[in-house]
DNA sequence: TATTTATTTGACAGCGTTGTCAGATATCAA
DNA sequence: TTGATATCTGACAACGCTGTCAAATAAATA
């Protein structure tokens, strides 16, 4: 019955002293074969009869062996690892992007390599060869800004790892991409705003070096033409996606004696946090005096008062596809379609709380 | 005058294209030593002559050599790779933890594995001893509550890796700690509500398995006592550090036609968030009806209305401390203290912002 | 049964480093 | 000068695994 019943007895070494690894050594010992049939076992491979393989499996379970991933690394094509690359816009943002790369990670015992950028040091080219040229990643995840600066990119590919784009916003087809349709989802916020009878309407730019600034203000402007509205260019202000730009913006919006929109679209929520942190402070009520709209959907919406209408980006959904797509490449039986022809369009929900007064 | 000038040419191999990586040897032949020597030279070992040094130096320096980090760890003791292991109890922690954490490492040529952990699998034991054995780190931090666990603690003693523990509260001394006095934080709050002139002052608990939990509490009890004020039982209540069970906490104090606090002490800002919300909903107006007051300062405390008075816990600097701590065990020559006598104690800070009305 | 072909298995050579140890060189006394 | 030390340097064997390739075995065909 036991197919599995014919260990051979007494060479087995000390068996799991709680904290002495086993090596591919022990294991085949112990299995009484070679170690590159442990190997073949340990990674799935064909040619191995069932009867072996259930002999070296048994072996390895006795011996709590588990493969070095490092030894691994080194002798084969594989290393298990994926690198994430960011500089700091949102930190909700980035977490949420860890969280769900991580997760994946885990599920394919993969392990994640979490990078920050330092933009302002102007040595990220050599910041990010530096760690591709130290450790052979499988993969990295690029997500915005990162994502469309040019010397990044070539960096990456100069070091032949395959890397996959959040949201990116330059360069098409360059690489497998995840993303959102951002300009479609400002268009969708402003077509809101129209239709709660709102015209004058101000716009918030994000940090220029992002893309998600440009498409966000393209979907704003097009909702705007359509509808036959003209902005007014002294509405459409300048950001950087922090908290203490929207107080600027909020302060520049607000300045005395000034002609004010009745609705104001930012293109992130940090900045909407504080714009309103500045109508708060001056006794502009929201939304009744004003309404205010976001982008992103970050926990802090739920927190402030009145709750902020935004669009929800699938931040984690986003995650698990960039991770996804670089892990499936990595067992894929080379017949995959080209990698740079990938893209995964995740879908975006309006949260609509109660920071827009209809008019 | 330029000691570095010998390098025999003509036997460089093409350098330098974009990124064809070198390896050791490379560089060996290109100095004209040996692999051994440009290993020296590389770790700074000693034992290698100024003339020769210089001259490994400049070649690596054309060649762009990294040494291989795998290959590293693999033929060495070392792996330069730390470990961050967490079980998300309030993201923003885990990522300025995370953050600090990074930096280090960073600045260290270390880099960093943050591995979540799932407690609710009872499976944390099995998880951790199988990244120990995969993959050999040079150390780990435990943040709460993975540093109270007792399996958790053995699993990484029997791995044999060092670790550092941020803000434990159970077995003391059993290795290096980084922690900031939460109990005497709590007891300041306190004093500070009850210099305020409460009396009538509630407290929320958190989750029963963090250390923090009973530290907190254990200062509000003795701050109430030192004051000769003796806190009503009904009004300390079990949370679970989530926004959501602040919002259950609420709910229970402010039920119908109870006796009311007139301040809350909630053992963490998240909580304190919830019971703000549902202080809102029932139309009690903080700080007017009802003093509210959290612990950690999160990002939260500025954007809700009005602005949560709370602790500020040194995280990044926690961070900072623990990488320092398991950094510099590694470069320790020998006779470095013991490590498990470590502990960092970093200094807390009361925030006062608007949450808390004088009586 | 004798061949041919497909399936399993293992020997062995790396992968790019570091550790060990012995040999080579330089330095210092006598 | 000659040993005797102290200082450098390099061969070579790991580290734990995978890739390659040839040998051994089983299955299929004639």
């Amino acid at each position: 019955m036991n197919q599995t019943k014919a260990l051979p007895e007494g060479t087995a070494p000390a068996p799991g002293i709680a904290g002495a690894i086993s090596t591919i050594n022990d294991v085949a010992r112990l299995a009484g074969v070679s170690i590159k049939t442990v190997s073949r076992v340990m990674n799935d491979e064909p040619n191995v009869r069932e009867e072996t393989r259930a002999k070296v499996k048994q072996a390895a379970d006795v011996l709590h062996y588990r493969p070095n991933l490092l030894a691994r690394s080194l002798a084969g094509a594989r290393s298990f690892l994926l690198g994430l690359l960011y500089h700091n816009p949102v930190p909700t943002y980035i977490m949420q992007m860890h969280h769900g790369v991580v997760k994946r990670c885990r599920e394919s015992n993969y392990h994640l390599l979490a990078e920050p950028q330092d933009l302002t040091s102007g040595e990220v080219e050599k910041s990010i060869a530096n760690l591709l040229s130290t450790i052979r990643l499988d993969g990295v995840i690029l997500t915005p800004p990162l994502c469309d600066m040019a010397v990044v990119l070539q960096t990456v590919e100069a070091a032949n790892v395959p890397y996959v784009r959040i949201a990116p916003f330059l360069y098409p087809g360059r690489t497998a991409t995840v993303r959102m349709d951002e300009a479609r989802a400002a268009y969708e916020m402003t077509q809101y705003l129209l239709n709660m009878g709102h015209r004058d309407i101000g716009f918030v730019m994000g940090h220029p070096e992002h893309g998600g600034t440009h498409l966000r203000y393209k979907g704003f402007m097009s909702a705007m033409r359509d509808a036959g509205v003209e902005p007014r260019p002294e509405w459409i202000k300048q950001g950087y996606f922090s908290f203490e730009s929207g107080v600027d913006v909020g302060n520049a919006f607000f300045a005395d004696g000034q002609a004010r929109p009745t609705a104001i679209f930012s293109s992130n929520d940090d900045m909407a946090f504080g714009m309103m942190s500045v109508a708060q402070r001056l006794g502009i009520r929201i939304p009744d005096d004003l309404s205010i709209v976001g982008f992103d959907d970050t926990p802090g919406c739920e927190l402030i008062w009145p709750h902020l209408t935004t669009i929800r980006q699938p931040v984690t959904d986003m995650a698990f596809a960039a991770a996804d797509i670089l892990l499936e490449r990595n067992n894929a039986d080379e017949d995959a379609p080209p990698f740079s022809s990938i893209v995964r369009e995740l879908p975006f929900t309006l949260i609509e709380r109660d920071s827009v007064r209809k008019l």
